[in-house]
DNA sequence: CATGAATGAGCCTTCATTCAT
DNA sequence: GATGAATGAAGGCTCATTCAT
């Protein structure tokens, strides 16, 4: 995470091998109890509680509310990351690589859509969190922009459209729809159906012509 | 707004001159206070402080947070509706009809900027608003897919696209978008080159023909 | 009630007509409210709403709640009141003059159930109200024991007992049988098995000798 | 209590001996405070103030003020048990047991004078101690009527008498007597005096004859 | 390091009472 | 007199944070 390196504030890691068990189990009962309860209304007793351990524990290691949930989201890390473009590395038509972009995107999203809703209550609360969020966003686009450039560049994609703008917009488009259906429920969509029609948006977005 | 006939226990309206001023008043105090420090931060002391009156007052009329905030969010209802496609009602052209509808809402939304981040954040909190936006968005969506169905059966727009699916992507879009310029700041962009951007991706979505 | 004449803090009565109609009406609504919600947990407002006059109308005649229970109970004063013996005062018999007395009492107490529980209720609250039954029941008691004595000086009634004392118990017996029975509803006993049964223990502590 | 059983609600007991020295201080600290202001002017911040603790801490072990009244009563809960007839087993003389047994109740109220009229208060308001009371009391009429029932067949009491009417009225004058004596402070008599008096009466109206 | 009780600021909510209209 | 909105003191309760053991 962003944070970690930067942080300073940040407790230091347990040494002791009791220490490190228990602060993988507080962080452990803190996603428990935030995806459970949500944010605000969990309290640090709870996610203690949950722990089986002392509320007072929870101070070894965190500083607060807004650390052990910067901490579980560290520790969901690498399930949550934009898959990068590279996972379809083995191909070169464009729309395949979107596809394999977006379906990789969705099926984490999929996997984790209780941490991402949550990602979205403190987003909108928190400030360090939407800036974290941003931050990470902000890398997914520009090399989204950077690949739209690319296409218009070797003539395949709408030269009209702004790279940053577009990427931008897709990007958001593909996100919100994942927290739409996997977070709040809406359209009864298939996965495939879903990674189809979010592909095929995306590819006609850019005027890409599919092979067919 | 969708709560005014639902909720049995709001307060009356006041009945003398001076309580339709009180209210008011709060209102409009709420509002400030709510776009200076946010939903959660704001405590009502500083709403009846605000409006210059006492704690008490605001208990006239409101029962809690929640309901004046949904006051607030009722007193803003025109200025935050979805703007209807009807807005531009007077061409044949599909495109300029999209360009008309995003523009109006873009308009209104900048307008409203702080009160639409607002209302994301109170979203992301409390479940009645987020039933409460849904069910705009879920009217503004549905209407969209009607437009898509029609252009589809008139031969001009891509008859792949699920109506459904893709009104719901790209007015996604198109609101995260706003929320992004209007609300986080990101993308300098001109308001000029939003609508043309937005247009332009949502148009090629569709794969209908600009007429140039 | 005792506090008419002496308590100078009672507002004066209204002079105009319509004056006495709302203060009746609100006698009448307090009274509705009190029985239906308890001492306690009536608010002044409840009453006034209930009576469908403002607020401000209660303090045109009362000085506050204390007063408007004064009120309510002054306005219910002669179904209240112990009876009197003299209410048998045809029969010469000493126990058909108890039995006369406690169904005297009884009969009253169950019409006035709930205002009753109600003096209960407040007497255990409101030193005023708890002097004012004292005062009352002390009237009550003293004529009782004047009966006591006149019966052991006849040599009817056995000579060893207090008559202050046993005057006191036997009332306390009774009326709080009657609260037993009508306001809590324990014992499902019928009004007639009720008088009997205790007309004749308390004839039986006199050791008075029933006819048969 | 009868509570400690079935409330689920309770707070859990202190488990450090530091935790059961705060609780038990808040018991005292509000059995002082409750007896010296009544209940209902009782705050919770004046126990925890007289416990020299912060307002929280209170909380840390009870719901609020009718917990921490009914753990009040459950720290006095044998003092305040109605004596059992059992208490003088050691006679068969039937007077002399009913008058062990008044003594023994009105000495323990002599002693728990003010919390018991406490008790009398909270149960005009509390329908949850009204309940308890009730539940207690029955115990001992029942007890009585037991005992009443046994002299009748013996052919020793009354015939005529119906027990459970009998053992209600006769608990309801004695247990009103000590209210009357020791709380309210009626009836200028000795504790001796009280006894014989209730006692005669007792016996009278079961018609039992004393030996002499 | 763990424990879990103690702390107390902070905010909400009620409602008797007043008072301008 | 009636009205009903305004007032604001009062007290309840929560929970993040600290700290003695």
């Amino acid at each position: 995470m962003a944070r970690s390196s930067t942080d300073e504030a940040r407790r230091e890691l347990p040494r002791s091998r009791r220490g490190q068990r228990t602060r993988a189990s507080l962080i452990a009962a803190a996603r428990t109890v935030f995806e459970r309860d949500g944010y605000l209304n969990t309290r640090l007793a709870d996610i203690s509680a949950e722990a089986n351990c002392a509320t007072g524990s929870l101070y070894t290691y965190f500083s607060g509310k807004e650390e052990i949930f910067a901490a579980v989201l560290d520790d969901a890390q690498d399930e949550m990351l934009h898959p990068h473009v590279r996972a379809a590395a083995h191909t070169d038509d464009p729309i395949a690589i979107i596809e394999a972009s977006n379906r990789a995107y969705l099926v984490a999203y999929r996997r984790n859509a209780k941490l991402m809703g949550l990602l979205d209550e403190v987003a909108a609360i928190d400030d360090d969190v939407r800036q974290l969020r941003r931050r990470r966003t902000a890398a997914f686009v520009r090399r989204n922009a950077a690949s739209i450039r690319d296409l218009q560049e070797r003539g395949l994609a709408d030269a009209e459209l702004d790279p940053n703008l577009t990427a931008g917009a897709l990007s958001w488009m593909v996100s919100r729809m994942a927290y739409s259906v996997f977070v709040l429920g809406d359209h009864r969509v298939s996965l495939d159906d879903l990674v189809a029609g979010l592909t095929r948006i995306w590819a006609n977005a850019l005027r890409l012509t599919p092979r067919d």
